[in-house]
DNA sequence: CAGACGTGGTG
DNA sequence: TCACCAAGTCT
């Protein structure tokens, strides 16, 4: 009977990591909460980026249950400004699920906590692994990309059959080690290490099996099917306002971009010119065109990742109407207006007014 | 399952 | 300026 070797991996990663990783808030704990707190914001989302909100949400709400009993305009506004505004909803959602379903106590397998919203294959794996040593690899882009260069491997990374490949083969190296530093030690290798550009290889772990290093392949590797791109898009808005000073707003729908979160009337359009889609925008809340003044116009680009938006507000007065008139579903003001969450493009605007 | 979903950093 | 990317998930 031969006994299995060590992977290199867990040989000279995992000590590495111990020896060299970075000291990160959510890898001092075990605390299920917190970890799974840090996972969802860190979805998509630098470490540079996501630490002050991970700070920020454990200090407003330090356990699920604070969390769960929060109103969700309060979720969505400490989020603001992050991104990806569902994970928000979900966060809320799955905190009310721990609560309401789980007596408030996390569930602790793989399995479990893959069925609560917003939690997939990497963040189930991170939680279980982090919290509770369930020995399951958590794959996300730096564990594909490293893996990737390590094997040589032409496959796709965007391609879900690479990523399932790659989970079988961690999932068997996993289990010679601590299931925290394992997963820790991998997502560190190709954050510090094996970076997307000019990977540090000199000083890699890994670098005396890697085939894209023994073979100069780093740059080559890994291999993306997609090519992203930009659609260009028209915003056309209106800033409403009434003789007080409130404008009017409404709540984004789920399915739609920043939602959940709050925005000024607004219009999407493709190949429209600006004047037709200003006209359909006030035909949507039975304003006439002649029955209302533009006082002013703010325009400005606004980039997102398969987007570039060309966004016009139109400032408008509405004179002497009573604006219960108007259909819009929220008015507020400068005080409402703290405790809502705005998506960029507007709290820009915001502040271009001197509202914010 | 391809496409949608944000914002900020980097070369 | 711009393509690419960052601790992915949902539909």
């Amino acid at each position: 009977m031969k006994k299995k070797p060590t992977p290199l991996f867990v040989r000279n990663v995992i000590p590495w990591y111990l020896r060299e990783g970075r000291d990160l808030p959510w890898r001092a704990t075990r605390d299920p909460y917190a970890i799974w707190l840090s996972e969802i914001i860190l979805q998509q989302t630098r470490v540079q980026q996501g630490l002050g909100y991970f700070l920020k949400f454990l200090e407003t709400f330090p356990n699920v249950s604070s969390l769960a009993h929060a109103s969700e305009d309060q979720v969505f506004r400490l989020w603001q400004g992050l991104g990806y505004y569902s994970r928000a909803k979900n966060l809320h959602k799955a905190a009310k699920i721990i609560c309401d379903q789980w007596n408030g106590e996390f569930p602790k397998t793989f399995d479990e906590l893959k069925s609560l919203p917003g939690v997939g294959d990497y963040t189930a794996a991170a939680i279980a692994s982090f919290a509770f040593e369930f020995p399951k690899a958590s794959i996300d882009g730096n564990v594909l990309r490293w893996t990737s260069r390590f094997l040589g491997s032409h496959a796709p990374i965007d391609d879900p059959k690479t990523k399932k490949t790659i989970q079988l083969l961690l999932d068997d190296w996993i289990q010679d080690a601590s299931a925290h530093s394992f997963n820790q030690a991998s997502m560190e290798l190709g954050a510090i290490i094996c970076t997307p550009k000019d990977p540090q290889c000199h000083h890699c772990p890994l670098s005396e099996e890697c085939v894209a290093f023994q073979n100069s392949l780093t740059n080559e590797l890994p291999i993306k099917a997609k090519k992203t791109k930009v659609k260009h898009q028209l915003v056309t808005a209106l800033f409403i306002q009434d003789n007080q000073g409130n404008w009017a707003v409404s709540k984004r729908q789920d399915n739609e971009i920043w939602g959940g979160l709050y925005a000024l009337p607004l219009l999407f359009t493709d190949d429209t010119s600006v004047d037709i889609a200003l006209e359909n925008l006030l035909q949507q809340f039975d304003l006439n065109a002649k029955d209302i003044v533009i006082k002013h116009t703010w325009t400005t680009s606004h980039l997102l990742t398969h987007r570039k938006l060309q966004v016009h507000i139109f400032s408008i007065l509405l004179e002497d109407m009573p604006r219960n008139t108007y259909k819009f579903e929220k008015w507020i003001g400068v005080e409402a207006m703290k405790n809502l969450g705005f998506p960029k493009v507007f709290s820009d605007f915001y502040k271009h007014k001197g509202l914010l």
